[in-house]
This record gives structure tokens, C-alpha cells and sequence, in this order.
DNA sequence: ACTATCACG
DNA sequence: ACGTACGTGATAGTT
């Protein structure tokens, strides 16, 4: 495998494959100087792609020359079928040519030959100069040229580039049916319309593959023509001798062209970034340029790290140690109005980090470091109570703006260190995500928005085992690193915030996000006590009914083994039980709870395994993780809530995720009766009844889903009924299961196959039950039609409070991929918009509490509930403050309910 | 680092 | 003819 690697790109087929691609989508089309670069977009993210993917030693590139080829004095039809290029490909081609020049990649072209040509000569010097060859392109001529040495980079059917696969000679067979070696062959009897290449009239895809099995070969099949049967078949190929043949000269690749090539030209070392990033600019292809290959990072040891401010940027950034500057950093920082912040600490947990410094910047470029709790501090370091005295007025005005990326941590650090800060406006992390970029880091969007590339954490504090902390490093080189990061979150700032009006995202922005940060810092901050006791017990008695399972399972295999390893079990149910195997994965069978319930009746071990892997995960995932959790300061378990994560607007929960706390079955219960309220408390559970489909009923405008809930219909009752056109007397419960199904089905965009696989139904059954739902209620349809073609037109799908989601697979030629980005465009607005209604309400929720001054607290969110924890006294209050908040959150066309569930732990609760 | 699996809404 | 439900995060096994 340390065989050098060469990638050689075919220029003319990757444009004009992403050209046509590309021909019918609106998104990434036209610049907005009104140049079209949809192509040259397709072929620098492909270039990437491969840059990232294969990591090649070496890379070449070739052209095809304008003129006439070899090719067209064979014949004068070759090609003669291709429509004149389009101008717009034209001038996307000298756009191409300029990238390439701009990466350094060796351009190869030719007069009289193809690129296809030039790179079975480059391939083949390649090879014998002792590398492997991958040929990336669009044409699948380039087949043929497949060996052990060479492969052939292709996108699969349909697809751009975003979906390849890498062919090798078994691949090929499995293509075409013929190995590489008789590709040409096959094209020259089958014929290209694509190339003009006439073939042998009458000869299929079949009959090909069905003659070059037989035969290696043009020249085997003529040597024995006689053999050939059928009769009429045999007459053809004698009659169309030469066109075979010259079909043949046609479609090989030639692979002896004199062309000087020179492996070491082609080194795939260092482009130059001056030159790529600013054409990245200039084409307005900023997502690609986070995609460039970072350039080997300075290692700690190696060389000294580039500090920033980096050379081109003006900054001034000031190291703040003497009474004097601090007070005047005050004056400025009031007389600005407003400033960025970022703290440095000595970790990433909330809960145990400790401020090391506080940079701070009032305006572009301008910045100044605080520090704190430096260890080996050269110069002065500031006592909390001296920062307190000079900054508290500063920090807490709430008419002086605040500016951070990822808010909520540095705040949470700043609260626990002792600071209050108020008048926090503007998250850049979460403005951001609201215009649906991906990658939030603030290094990240420095370079990807503003062309920065900041020195990254690990070239002051180093990286893996030899890592050190914050707080031992140079000061010097500290504070102009944490300036840095002040300075970059400003200038963020000042893109962002007219961005985000341009877009509408102003009002979402700063009315419901920027106002939930400090909700979610209190939730994260309160935490939820945990009876570890109790999940103590749970854990052994479950490994002692674990060890007894597991006995069993070993018994009727017949032999010990993994069972946690789906490899394992895999082959221990299909190869040694012989038992029937049902879907598969890419690595093996599948193993998953749904194929091992088809399969429960047919062994005794399917149930014991299928009670194995229930057991195990609980126990792992909860039972055993959850009380090691729990927080040494306060004895409460503290999970982390993302409000940046997400594609739909949803809060995420993790370390440890408490949305995902088991509640079905009687020991999921148990494990929640391991929450608790604290004595003298009892925790409260708002929930809202079906908000996914009030939210489609509004949406959609669909009278009878409308009426349905403002009758406070039974919906899923309501659905089988019109499913079924049965009355409500006549429907069973397993029914109503059935509506069930196809009403949640609807939201995610399923179809008669998925449904099928949810319940016990046919396939027609299905089928039918989907279309009768869209007779029953057209509004939904009409719905479901509209949010597809909003998505198409405009590339984003939005909630009722216009949060977006961009949807760039939605034009994919790819079907697989397009239908499955149409289905995200379907079930966003939903989700979205539930999730829109309840960050309303947990800020409504909260605003009253603070009004009446209760002591209850917010501790969790689970997508459509919240839990509080609420002192006794309280509970009258709250039970009817909380669902009325929720329910009143926003106003849609149908009410909004809101179920109560009390106790004194999670898991009993009524 | 990736895959398969499974917990929740 | 083909592949198949939306959104998350954690774990264990495998590379």
C-alpha cells in the first residue's frame, strides 16, 4: 500500500458532465456578477473532493485540444452528432483552466488526440515509473484502461460528482459484463451515439456480452465467424466487417502517444492559497474554501508558531496589566456601546473550567487581553475583585452590547468566576447557523467568511499527550492569540448582523434565539438530581440477568462469542444456524432489531438475543454511564444543550443526552424513576399533545386536520376513520395503530414501502392507505406539493417564524439523493415549527416566572415537553402558569394542548 | 475514524 | 427499474 498514488483528471469530461448536470438547477448557477459557474463549481468541488479523499503523491490534468483528432480523418461522422458548445461552457472552461493553474496541477493536452488518449499514455508511463494511477472523470470510455495498476474514479448512475465510485477491473465486469480489456470492443459492436460510433446495427448490450464471453475479442470473433450462431447474426458480422473494425480503431484508447511526462512535475505538494483563495472569492465559492487542504499545521515543537494578528491584517491588540489601562479599556469599551469577548480557560467543561484571561474588542482589529490566572505570569495579573470593580459597570449594562461566539460558554465561565453580564445581543456561533452554515467553529467561519486563517489553539498548547494548558503559556503570545479570537468574533459580527436582515432572519435572531441563550444556561446550570443508588442496584441485577442470557445464547450456538459484534452474531445465525438472512449491510448481514423479529419464531436464540441487546444498551448507555456523571460540586446531573446543531431548529442534549432517556417498557420506567425532584419538590411535565401535526394542520391549511383538532378529535381516531370510512364505533384499535403510522409517515414524507416496513400491512395495503390519506385530507397533499416546490425554486424550505433550511440536494439528478433531500424539505417546516413553538414558550414560561418570582426551575426540554422542578408550594401556581404559556405561545389555526404530568420522579408521574 | 445498532421525539 | 421515513447522540466493535 506505500505504492505512490498519481490521480489524473479528465478536464474536458468532468466540465462537461458537470455542466449538464448542473444545466437545470437554479442553485449555484450564476454569480453575482451574472457569470455562469455551475460547471467550474462541479469540477473544483470534485477536484476537492479527490484532493481529500485519495490524498494522491502526484496529479495531472488533461485537456482536449480544440481541431480535428486522428479519430475524425477515420471517419467523418466521428463525433459529428455533438451540438456546438454552449458559450457559457466555453468561457467556464477558461474559468477552469485559471483553477487548475492556480493549484499547480501539470495540464497535458495534445493536437489530433483526446484527452482520453493522453491519459492512457500518462497512465501507463505512471505505471512503469512504478505508481498506481486513479483516473478521475466523467466518460466512461476511461473503463478500459482499468488494471491492477489503474482505476477509474466515476460518478454513479444518474449522479454528480457528490456520489462516485472507484472502479476496478471487477467492478468494470460487473458494469458491462466484459472485463477492461474488451470494453473498446463492446462499444465498437454496441456503438456510442454519444462519439457517432456507428457499432454493428442489430448488436445489443446483450448479444455483445454474450459474443465477448465467447470470444476475446473483435479479431476472436472474426477468426471464428464460422462458429457463430445464430445464422442471421453470423451474416451481420460479415457484412459489417469493417465498420467493427473501425468502430474498434475508434473506440480504443490509444496508449503510446509520445508525450513528455515526468513524474516529479507532478508533485501534489503546496498550491499556492494566494491564489486559490482569492479565485474561490472571486467565483463566490466560499463553502468550498473550508474544503481546501490544510497546510501541514505548525507542529508545537517544530518550528515557532505564527502568531497572529496575521501580516495583511491591521490590528492593534494590547496586553491590559497596569490600573491605568484598565480603567481606560472601561472608557472604551462604554464609549463604543459595544464589544466582542472571548474567554480563555483551563478546559472545555462548564462546570470545571476555570478563566484564565478575558480579551475583549470594541471594534475591528482592536483588542485587549485580561489576564487572570496565568501560572508563570511575567507581568501583572488581575484579581476578580479588581476586574469586578473596574468592569462590572461595564459588563453589566445591559445598554452596552455583547458580542461572543458560542455565548453561552464563555458566559457560563464568567458567571461562575463571578461576573454578572447582561446585554448579551449577538452570538455569532448562532447566527451562523441560522444562515445555514455548517461548520461553526470560530477559526472555521474566520476563514470560510473572512478569509482568516487564525492560528489554531494547538500551536500554543500543543497537541495530544504533550498537551499543556492555557494558563502555562507565554503570556505574550496568549494575549495576542485571545485577542485574536475577540477581533475575529467582531468582524463576524459586523458580516453577520446585515446578513442576517437581508435574510429575514433579524427577528427570529434576536427575538427568540439570542433571548434563549440565558434560558438554556440556566437549564444546563441547574441540572437534575439522579438517585444513583437506585441505578446501583438496577446495574447489578441486570449483569447477573445479562450473564444468564448470555449462558443461554453460548448454549445454543454452540460455542461462545461476541455477541455485541454484528460481525460475530452474523455469522453465528446465518452461516451456523443456517438461519434465513434478511436485508444486508455493506460489511455483512444485517442484524438490526427489525430483521431478528422476523426471525423470532424460527430459533429460540433470536429472542434471547433480541433481550441481550436491550439489556446491554441500558445498562451501558444509562444505568451504568449516568451516575458516574453526576456533577462533584452539586451532586446534579448537568447535560449540555446544542442550540446550534441541529437542521431543523431542534435543541440537541448531550454529555450526557437526557432526550433520549429510555421510557418505554417497564425498565426504561425504572430508569426514570432515577430522576427525582429534591425534597420538598416535585417535577412537573408540560407536554404538547401531537404538536408535529397541529403544526402540519396549520401549515397545510387543511380544513379537515383543522377541524379535526379544534373538535379535540382523537387524530389518530379521526385519521382511520377516514381511512377506513368507518365510524368511530367501528374502529379498532389496532386501526387507529395503522392512522397512527400513516399520520407520522406523512410528516416524513414516506412512502407505500416504508410503510409496509413499520407495520404489518402489504405492500398494496400500503399503498392504498397513502393514497386514500391524500383524498381525505387534499389540503396536506397540496401542502406537501407546494413546501417541494418552494424548495426547488428557492433552495430553502422555512417554519411558521421563517427559520430556514437550505436543501442543495433538491435538484440532484441523482434520484436517490433528490428524493431523499425532498423528503427533508417535507419534514423541516414541521419539526422546525414545533420547535419554533416551544422555544417561544420556554422564553414565555420563563419570563413569568421571573415575574412572580417563583422559585421553580426549567430543568429539561424534550422536543415537545418540558420538565420543571417545582417547590410544593409552587405546584399550584405552575400547573396552570406553564401549559397556559405553552398553549398561548404563538396563535396558529388550530389550539395548541398541552398535557400535565406530576411526581416525585420522572418516571411515575400522573 | 467509521459502522452498526438503538435510545428518544 | 429501483430503493425506501424525519431529527438527534451514545455505545461497542472494527479499522
Amino acid at each position: 500500500m506505500n505504492t505512490p498514488l498519481l490521480v489524473i483528471f479528465d478536464a474536458s469530461a468532468l466540465v462537461h458532465r458537470a455542466f449538464h448536470a448542473f444545466k437545470y438547477s437554479r442553485q449555484l448557477t450564476v454569480s453575482k456578477t451574472g457569470e455562469v459557474t455551475s460547471a467550474v463549481f462541479g469540477f473544483t468541488n470534485i477536484l476537492l473532493k479527490v484532493l481529500a479523499d485519495l490524498k494522491p503523491d502526484y496529479y495531472a490534468i488533461a485537456f482536449d485540444r480544440k481541431g480535428p483528432t486522428f479519430r475524425h480523418e477515420l471517419s467523418d461522422k466521428y463525433k459529428a452528432h455533438r451540438p456546438e458548445t454552449a458559450p457559457e461552457l466555453i468561457a467556464q472552461l477558461g474559468r477552469v483552466r485559471q483553477m487548475v493553474e492556480a493549484f499547480d496541477i501539470p495540464i497535458f493536452e495534445q493536437q489530433g488526440y483526446e484527452a482520453d488518449d493522453l491519459i492512457g499514455t500518462l497512465a501507463g508511463c505512471a505505471v512503469r515509473a512504478g505508481t498506481r494511477v486513479i483516473i478521475v472523470t466523467g466518460d466512461a470510455d476511461a473503463m478500459q484502461l482499468v488494471n491492477d495498476d489503474i482505476k477509474v474514479l466515476y460518478p454513479k448512475p444518474g449522479g454528480t460528482f457528490s456520489d462516485t465510485r472507484l472502479f476496478d477491473a471487477e467492478a468494470v465486469n460487473e458494469k458491462f459484463g466484459v472485463p477492461p480489456s474488451l470494453v473498446a470492443a463492446y462499444k465498437a459492436l454496441v456503438g456510442d451515439t454519444s462519439d457517432n460510433i456507428k457499432g454493428v446495427p442489430g448488436i445489443g448490450q446483450k448479444t455483445a456480452v454474450r459474443l465477448l464471453n465467447d470470444y476475446d475479442g473483435i479479431d476472436a470473433i472474426y477468426e471464428n465467424i464460422e462458429l457463430i450462431r445464430p445464422e442471421k447474426l453470423r451474416e451481420t458480422l460479415r457484412r459489417e466487417e469493417s465498420a467493427a473494425r473501425q468502430s474498434l480503431t475508434l473506440s480504443t484508447i490509444v496508449t503510446d502517444l509520445p508525450v513528455d511526462f515526468k513524474l516529479e512535475q507532478c508533485h501534489a505538494g503546496r498550491f499556492n492559497r494566494e491564489k486559490v483563495v482569492p479565485l474561490l472569492r472571486e467565483l463566490e465559492f466560499t463553502s468550498l474554501i473550508n474544503r481546501l487542504p490544510q497546510p501541514p499545521s505548525a507542529s508545537a515543537s517544530a518550528e515557532v508558531p505564527s502568531v497572529l494578528p496575521p501580516p495583511e491584517i491591521d490590528c492593534r491588540y494590547q496586553l491590559v496589566d497596569t490600573p491605568e489601562q484598565l480603567a481606560a479599556l472601561a472608557a472604551r469599551l462604554t464609549e463604543a456601546g459595544r464589544f466582542a469577548l472571548d474567554t480563555e480557560t483551563t478546559g472545555l467543561d462548564t462546570m470545571t473550567a476555570e478563566l484564565v484571561g478575558l480579551s475583549v474588542a470594541p471594534a475591528t482589529g482592536e483588542g485587549y487581553y485580561l489576564p487572570v490566572g496565568h501560572l508563570e505570569a511575567v507581568g501583572r495579573q488581575w484579581l476578580i475583585s479588581e476586574l469586578s470593580t473596574a468592569l462590572d459597570p461595564v459588563l453589566a449594562d445591559p445598554n452596552i452590547k455583547k458580542i461572543a461566539h458560542n455565548a453561552k460558554y464563555d458566559l457560563q465561565i464568567l458567571r461562575r468566576a463571578g461576573f454578572t453580564v447582561a446585554g448579551l445581543d449577538f452570538d455569532t456561533m448562532l447566527a451562523a447557523h441560522l444562515l445555514g452554515e455548517k461548520s461553526l467553529s470560530l477559526k472555521g467561519l474566520a476563514f470560510s467568511r473572512l478569509g482568516v486563517e487564525m492560528t489554531p489553539i494547538t500551536a500554543l498548547i500543543g497537541e495530544g499527550k504533550r498537551q499543556i494548558c492555557i494558563s502555562r503559556c507565554d503570556l505574550k503570545e496568549t494575549a495576542d492569540y485571545a485577542c485574536a479570537d475577540a477581533d475575529m468574533t467582531f468582524r463576524l459580527y459586523e458580516l453577520l448582523a446585515p446578513e442576517l436582515e437581508r435574510e429575514n432572519q433579524s427577528r427570529l435572531f434576536h427575538e427568540v434565539e439570542m433571548p434563549l441563550v440565558p434560558v438554556i444556561m440556566d437549564m444546563e446550570s441547574a441540572g437534575i438530581t439522579l438517585d444513583t443508588g437506585l441505578l446501583k442496584g438496577m446495574s447489578g441485577r441486570l449483569a447477573a440477568q445479562l450473564e444468564k442470557i448470555e449462558t443461554g445464547i453460548y448454549e445454543l450456538a454452540g460455542h461462545p462469542f461476541n455477541i455485541a459484534s454484528p460481525k460475530q452474531l452474523g455469522a453465528v445465525l446465518f452461516d451456523e444456524l443456517h438461519l434465513p438472512t434478511g436485508r444486508k449491510t455493506h460489511t455483512g448481514y444485517c442484524t438490526d432489531a427489525a430483521v431478528l423479529d422476523e426471525l423470532k419464531d424460527q430459533h429460540e436464540i433470536v429472542r434471547l438475543i433480541l433481550e441481550y441487546r436491550t439489556l446491554a444498551k441500558l445498562k451501558s448507555t444509562y444505568v451504568d454511564t449516568l451516575p458516574v456523571m453526576v456533577a462533584a460540586e452539586d451532586g446534579r446531573l448537568h447535560t449540555s444543550f446544542n442550540q446550534a446543531r441541529t437542521a431543523t431548529g431542534r435543541l440537541s442534549s448531550s454529555e450526557p443526552n437526557l432526550q433520549n432517556i429510555p421510557v418505554r417498557g417497564e425498565l426504561g420506567r425504572e430508569i426514570r424513576r432515577a430522576f427525582t425532584a429534591p425534597p420538598g419538590h416535585l417535577l412537573l411535565a408540560a407536554d404538547y399533545s401531537q404538536i408535529d401535526l397541529r403544526a402540519l394542520a396549520h401549515l397545510s391549511g387543511d380544513r379537515e386536520l383543522i377541524n379535526a383538532f379544534q373538535n379535540d378529535d382523537d387524530i389518530h381516531t379521526a385519521t382511520a376513520m377516514r381511512l377506513y370510512g368507518l365510524p368511530q364505533a367501528e374502529i379498532t384499535p389496532d386501526m387507529r395503530r395503522f392512522a397512527k403510522t400513516v399520520n407520522f409517515g406523512v410528516i416524513y414524507g414516506m412512502s407505500g414501502y416504508g410503510l409496509e416496513q413499520a407495520t404489518e400491512l402489504t405492500r398494496e395495503e400500503s399503498t392504498r392507505f397513502i393514497t386514500t390519506y391524500f383524498e381525505r385530507y387534499p389540503g396536506v397533499r397540496a401542502y406537501l406539493d407546494a413546501t417541494k416546490g418552494q424548495a426547488r425554486a428557492r433552495g430553502y424550505v422555512e417554519t411558521i417564524l421563517g427559520r430556514r433550511r437550505y436543501i442543495p440536494d433538491i435538484n440532484a439528478a441523482n434520484r436517490q439523493v433528490r428524493e431523499a433531500a425532498e423528503r427533508m424539505a417535507i419534514n423541516m417546516p414541521v419539526q422546525g415549527t414545533s420547535a419554533d413553538i416551544i422555544k417561544v414558550a420556554m422564553l414565555d414560561v420563563r419570563r413569568e416566572m421571573a415575574r412572580q418570582k417563583l422559585q421553580s426551575r426549567l430543568l429539561l426540554q424534550v422536543h415537545d415537553e418540558l420538565i420543571f422542578e417545582v417547590p410544593q408550594q409552587e405546584m399550584f401556581f405552575m400547573s396552570e402558569l406553564a401549559p397556559r404559556l405553552m398553549a398561548e405561545a404563538v396563535k396558529l389555526d388550530v389550539p395548541l394542548k398541552v398535557d400535565l404530568k406530576y411526581g416525585a420522579n420522572w418516571g411515575e408521574m400522573e
